[in-house]
RNA sequence: GGUCAGAUGGCCGAGUGGCUUAGGCACAGGUCUGCAAAACCUGAUACGGCGGUUCGAAUCCGCUUCUGACCUCCA
């Protein structure tokens, strides 16, 4: 019935068939933020990318363990020893509490992602909540003999594990390369070798994250979390990996090679990566001053922004696209998705008024088949969208008469909506109205047709075009007059 | 500089060795309508450049131009 699904692993570069490890148990861990300042559009399109492959993998009937951890210690400025925690930068700036900043940007992320309807995961985990993991993948790393230890410090020895390991399986780049092309850094004259990196980290007395090891008190290194959470919840091996295709050369690589240099084993199956949102072709970051936060977009409080966008519009925008691909965002792009939206939605809530015929016109089993189709082959959600849009042009067409569709086939096509549409692309009408509204419109409506039955056709036009600078919308059908919320 | 991606019509954005076209938005014409809106139907505009492979390439290969990402924190 359903063909098999499809999913491009970063690790091989080609689409795989995708093989839970343990069918129906699914693992799949994502790489959260670091929680030290807000979210912007471009985090949230990676959260909203693996929600719907969380979604669809729960469709399929997968039993998912989705872990998305939440970074809140270790996070380095860079890579040398003199690095600082990022958490606790931020918290001496504020004069607050690490737990402080953390507390306040970990709520700011969930409520946001909420906004966007994405579905909780399993397990949210903090690297502060896992302390005593890191320290003895630390311990098992230098049992091991790929960690050393300098003056407090512990430090990854990556040209040792290459011997033993391929350091650039993900990334896809030899050592010799990387060794000849990574640029010098201060402050490194504790490591080895260049592209060594640090596990755990020396504090010093000011240092406000700092916990006991068997090294002194210390904090731990970026990358070592993940590894820790996600070997303590899904195990030594799991099925999906996933994260920003930023995360690819530095986080991911060194999350294997710890994992690998733990226990041997390569940690997850399958690799994916998202791809990031630009904004006039570059790529949106803190750093370039070019991102923006998600209620600057819903308001259009931001100089880049003709006008406030709503969440569903956005997460319709970014479903537009593929996953793998950049995605630019623009004005013009993102009123396109909102009429588009519009539309779908539109359609959609024409769905149940809908009337059965004896006869049909419409099948509707190929359709749901190409929308299988579309998300089998790596989660093809613009594919699926447009063969959302062929039964939305079938939905208008048998509200207007000009089509006919029997019970059956009308019943898949609700079918169809709702798990696409709603549960798996997970998205929702926005067009809450309150109880009395509709009452209140209808009245009106009313008053007008008994002003066009006058023929009073200026009272009428008074009241549709006043109603539509309110903002509703009317549309005068042969079997009465119809409004929607601009 | 090194490594890796990508260049598709007015815009966004799929796809692909030939089959009938992605899709949305915008545009033009039509149906419907008191007028409009919506909806439906029809239409136009395309695959960066130069070579090569092939019966046939936008799709494969080579070169070239441009853009981006990573190499430093980043989803």
């Amino acid at each position: 019935m359903k063909q098999s699904l499809f999913v491009y692993n970063t690790l091989t570069r080609k689409k795989e068939e995708f093989t839970p490890l343990n069918a129906p148990h699914v693992g799949m861990y994502v790489c959260g933020p670091t929680v030290y300042s807000d979210v912007h559009l471009g985090n949230c399109r990676t959260y909203i990318s693996f929600d719907l492959i969380f979604r669809y993998l729960n469709h399929l009937g997968y039993k998912v363990r989705y872990v998305r951890n939440i970074t809140d210690a270790g996070h380095l400025e860079d890579d040398s020893d003199t690095g600082e925690d990022k958490i606790s930068k931020k918290a001496k700036i504020a004069k607050v509490e690490p737990m402080e900043i953390a507390q306040k940007y970990t709520v700011g992320f969930r409520e946001v992602l909420g906004i966007f309807n994405t579905l909780p995961p399993s397990i949210e985990p903090t690297a502060t909540g896992h302390i005593i993991e890191q320290i003895e993948l630390v311990k098992e790393m230098i049992a091991n003999g790929y960690a050393y230890e300098v003056d407090g410090s512990i430090y990854f020895d990556v040209e040792k594990y290459n011997k033993n390991f391929d350091y650039g399986v993900l990334s896809g780049r030899n050592l010799e390369d990387m060794l000849n092309n990574t640029r010098s850094l201060g402050g490194q004259e504790e490591k080895h070798g260049k592209l060594d990196f640090a596990l755990w980290i020396k504090a010093k007395p000011e240092h406000l994250m700092k916990w006991p090891s068997p090294w002194g008190v210390g904090f731990p290194g970026w990358h070592l979390e993940c590894s820790a959470m996600s070997h303590k919840y899904l195990g030594d091996q799991f099925d999906i990996h996933g994260g920003g295709l930023d995360l690819v050369p530095t986080h991911h690589t060194n999350e294997i090679a710890q994992n690998e240099a733990c226990f041997n084993k390569t940690p997850a199956k399958y690799w994916v990566h998202t791809n990031m949102l630009t904004v006039n072709g570059q790529k949106m970051s803190k750093s370039l001053g070019n991102s923006f936060l998600p209620h600057e977009l819903f308001t259009g409080h931001n100089a880049i922004l003709n006008k406030g966008y709503s969440p569903m519009t956005v997460r319709f925008f970014m479903l537009q696209a593929h996953y793998r691909s950049t995605l630019d965002f623009g004005n013009e792009a993102m009123e396109a998705s909102e009429k588009g939206f519009k539309r779908l939605m539109n359609a959609f809530s024409l769905l149940d008024g809908l009337k059965a015929s004896a006869t049909t016109e419409a099948e509707i089993t190929p359709l749901r088949e190409r929308c299988y189709e579309a998300l089998n082959d790596d989660f093809n959600s613009p594919v699926l969208i447009a063969e959302l849009f062929e039964a939305s042009r079938i939905i208008n067409s048998v509200h207007d008469g000009k089509m006919a569709i029997d019970a059956a086939n009308l019943q898949q096509l609700k079918d169809l909506m709702n798990d696409f549409v709603t549960e798996i692309l997970g998205l929702k009408n926005e067009q809450a109205s309150t109880d009395e509204l509709p009452k209140v419109v209808d009245f009106i409506v009313n008053l007008r047709n008994e002003a066009k039955t006058n023929r009073d056709y200026a009272t009428s036009d008074k009241i549709r075009d006043g109603l539509q600078k309110i903002g509703i919308q009317l549309k005068d059908a042969k079997e009465g007059t119809t409004w929607t919320k601009i």
